[in-house]
This record gives C-alpha cells, sequence and structure tokens, in this order.
DNA sequence: CTCTTAACGGAGGCATCACTCCGTTAAAGT
DNA sequence: ACTTTAACGGAGTGATGCCTCCGTTAAGAG
C-alpha cells in the first residue's frame, strides 16, 4: 500500500531514460551474440557491443543467469505457442508433425539457443515455469498422437524431445555450408515415429527420474565451434 | 644410405628411455581426458596429469594436433574395422544397422572423441586418410544395401553419417543419467532407414562439395559440458 | 541554473590456458 | 667414474574472460 507508484510517502524516482536504453542496446547485443556464438559468448564483448562498459553490463544483468532471463522468455513463449497450436490441430499427425519441424526450423535459426528444452535454468523460475508448461503440452500432443494410432505406440514424449535434439547437432554443423539441409534429416524422423513401419526397440523408454536430469542438464559452455 | 640406423658415418643416438617413457604417459593421460573432457582439455593439465612439465609435452607434441594424431589414430582404425566387418556381413540389412548401432556406442563411449567422422584434420595426413578410407567403404556400405533394396532409395550416405551425428548429441546428453540411453534413439533412427512405405522426403541430398565442407568442420571446442 | 544522486564506464585484479626460455638433471656412451 | 648433451620441468609471458571498485558524468527534480 504504501510506496507503490506515485502513492507512498516517498516518491519512486523515475527511471532514467539512459539506464532503460542502455539496457534495451545491452538486450539487442546479447541476442545477437547468443544467436552466433551461443549462450556462453563473453559478457566484455556482449557489453562492448552494446556500447556500455562492462560495469553497466553487471548492473543491468548481475549474472549471465539473468541476462539469459532477459532474453530467452520470448523464444520459449513462441516455443510454447508452437505446441498449442500443433494441439489446436484436428489432424494429429500433421499437427505433431509439424511441431517437430517447426521446433527443428526454430532451433536451426537461433543456433545459440540450442536445445532450451533441455537446458536448465536454475533461478530462473520463469522460464523454468515455461519450460515445464511447454513439457506438459507435449506429453498431451504424443498422447493424443497414440492414441488415435498415428504414431507408433512405444513412442513416448522423450523419443520426441531426443529427436528435436538429434536434429540440432546436424543444423548446427550445416548451418554455414547447407541451412535447410536438418530438413531432410527431421523427415527421415518422421518416419521413424509412423506406426507402419515399427519395429520393435530393445531399449525401455527413460525412468521419470532419469528423464528429468537429462532434461534438465546444465547449459552447454560453447555450443558453436569456430575456426580452427 | 647414410645416416641410418647403425650404418651411417655418424651413428644415431639410442632414444632416452625418460623420453619414451613420458611419451607414454602423455598419451595415456591424454586418452583420459579427451574422452572425458574433450578434444580441448587443457594441454597444460594433460601435462600435469601425466606428472611432467609443460614443456615435455610440447617437446613431443609441439601443437594440439600432434597429440591428436597419436591418440586418435587407433580409434579411427577401429572405425574403419566396423566398416568392413559391417560389408563382409553377408546379410546387407544386419551389417548395416550394426554397423550404425556399433558406431553410435563407439562415439558413446568414447564422449571427447565425438564426430571423428565429421572433424577436419588439417595437417594430420595420416588421420585425414583414414577418415577418407571409412568414408569410401560407408558409400559401398550404403550403395550396396539400396540395390538390395533392404534400405529406402532415397537414403544416401550423408543421411547415415548424420544419423550417427544426431545420435551423439543424445548420448552426450544421456551418459551420466543413463549410459544406454541412446541405443532406442539409435534404433528408432533404423526405423527410419528401411525401405517398406518410407514417405517422400522434400529436401534433395547435399550436393558433394557441400557435403566436403560438412563433413570436414573444424574440431568442436568444447564438446562437453559440465557443471554450472 | 543548481544540486543531488543514480548510472556510467573503464582500469584493474584474479583466474585460466597456451606456449617459451633456460638453468638443471640425468641418460647413455666412453 | 667422467663427459657430453638431450631431455626435463617449471617459472614466466601474453592473451582472454569474469567481475568489481570508484572517480566521473549527466539525468531529472526543484
Amino acid at each position: 500500500m504504501a510506496n507503490e507508484a506515485g502513492g507512498g510517502t516517498r516518491r519512486t524516482r523515475a527511471e532514467r531514460s539512459d539506464s532503460v536504453r542502455n539496457r534495451e542496446r545491452l538486450l539487442v547485443a546479447a541476442r545477437a551474440l547468443f544467436a552466433t556464438d551461443g549462450l556462453h559468448a563473453p559478457l566484455d564483448r556482449i557489453a562492448t557491443t552494446a556500447g556500455v562498459g562492462p560495469g553497466t553490463l553487471y548492473r543491468h544483468f548481475p549474472t549471465r543467469l539473468a541476462l539469459w532471463e532477459a532474453v530467452l522468455e520470448e523464444p520459449l513463449r513462441a516455443q510454447l505457442d508452437l505446441v498449442e497450436r500443433a494441439l489446436a490441430n484436428p489432424d494429429r499427425w500433421t499437427g505433431l508433425a509439424g511441431y517437430l519441424l517447426e521446433t527443428c526450423a526454430h532451433e536451426a535459426e537461433r543456433g545459440g539457443y540450442l536445445n532450451l528444452m533441455t537446458t536448465r535454468f536454475d533461478g530462473a523460475p520463469r522460464l523454468s515455469e515455461l519450460r515445464r508448461q511447454i513439457q506438459r503440452r507435449i506429453v498431451e500432443l504424443i498422447s493424443r498422437a497414440r492414441t488415435e494410432g498415428v504414431i507408433r505406440p512405444d513412442f513416448t514424449t522423450e523419443d520426441l524431445v531426443f529427436l528435436t535434439l538429434s536434429n540440432s547437432r546436424v543444423a548446427e554443423v550445416t548451418r554455414d555450408v547447407a541451412p535447410g539441409a536438418w530438413r531432410r534429416n527431421a523427415e527421415l524422423f518422421l518416419d521413424s515415429m509412423r506406426p507402419e513401419r515399427a519395429h520393435p526397440l530393445s531399449q525401455p523408454p527413460l525412468q521419470p527420474s532419469e528423464v528429468a536430469l537429462t532434461m534438465t542438464r546444465p547449459a552447454p559452455r560453447k555450443p558453436l565451434s569456430e575456426e580452427d
């Protein structure tokens, strides 16, 4: 009640214009460098690119995670949108297949954001919550497709995540040379999901506890490689 | 004629025992650290692990590439063996499927050696030559399987390499939690290769020039990730 | 226009890693 | 045992990246 915007005993000072501007610049720079150089792009370089000193970066985003939180929320929401639209599709197969391809496309574009779905964001509750929501929808997506028989009965949610994860490596390797090459690979994956082609799998699906661990592994140190 | 072992005007000095011993120690340490920490494990740490000074390491292996050359030859030969054995198998499908699974197993074990087949080794002619040999056999393996109709007709050599590449990511992510989980993924891949009821692929195979570029990308900077 | 103060930014400390130089050690030949 | 000399190893240099401290600047309020 006290100290609210404009109503307290002590007025909250308005945010300084340069502060707002710098924050925005930092986010732009971070988005760019995360995409090209990965989620561990040098912070000093992000600051330089934004045209501010390192001190300013750390004032706005005390940790790398804070910066991730600010930058990654949008792509995660986009991902959530993707699942929602897949769920809305009455044709289960088309919905699911479209989801896989679009997710792969999503990751192929933003090379640096690779594997958002399997990256741990401890200390970034908003991101963690988003990831949880997305995963819930994927479970739904798979279970519906399975009950309607458009995918093989032994196919699980984790299998799907692993397929997108798998494809991200191909996207990573081919992005400079043949930017669309991942699609062919992903379409092969689609055929591996179909019920009429299924052969028994020797390996049982992961235990729930294993899934939890695997899906929340720490963020990769250096997802992309450069010259040698 | 002159200066040969024992026959020249000036005798070639025999190799010092400590030199041989240290070289061996360095190789042991390098093998271990490459496997656990990736092909870019700190050289100083390799030296320390081997119980020698950094100077000694650089004397034996002036560049990181020289160390790779010494360490990676054996696994590449093993890989060559794998293809040979697959080719020797009269049952084309079993041979090919076995090759895929064993290759994936191979990469899953030696996490640090990931994607030997798509890593460039400029300046290491022996490794490059080995890789070329392996690739030639794979082409043979695929073409035989295709003409005998045990795989889909639109499946190419690069598709196979990309599948193993894909799976390596899964192996990487699951190795600590569920070391065998990659196999399920790889078996899904097998189903995507089968000829029956294959669905058309929208993307044409890579151009030979694109293949060459993709298959010889620089070695990854930090293949593995640790705590965060 | 003046004052207050938050925001700025960069110099610099610390850690890691690649790589070298050189005084010391000890292996091998006599 | 003595000599020669290759091999040793670690201190040291430079580069990179993380992060902080603090003197300076300028935004916003009055």
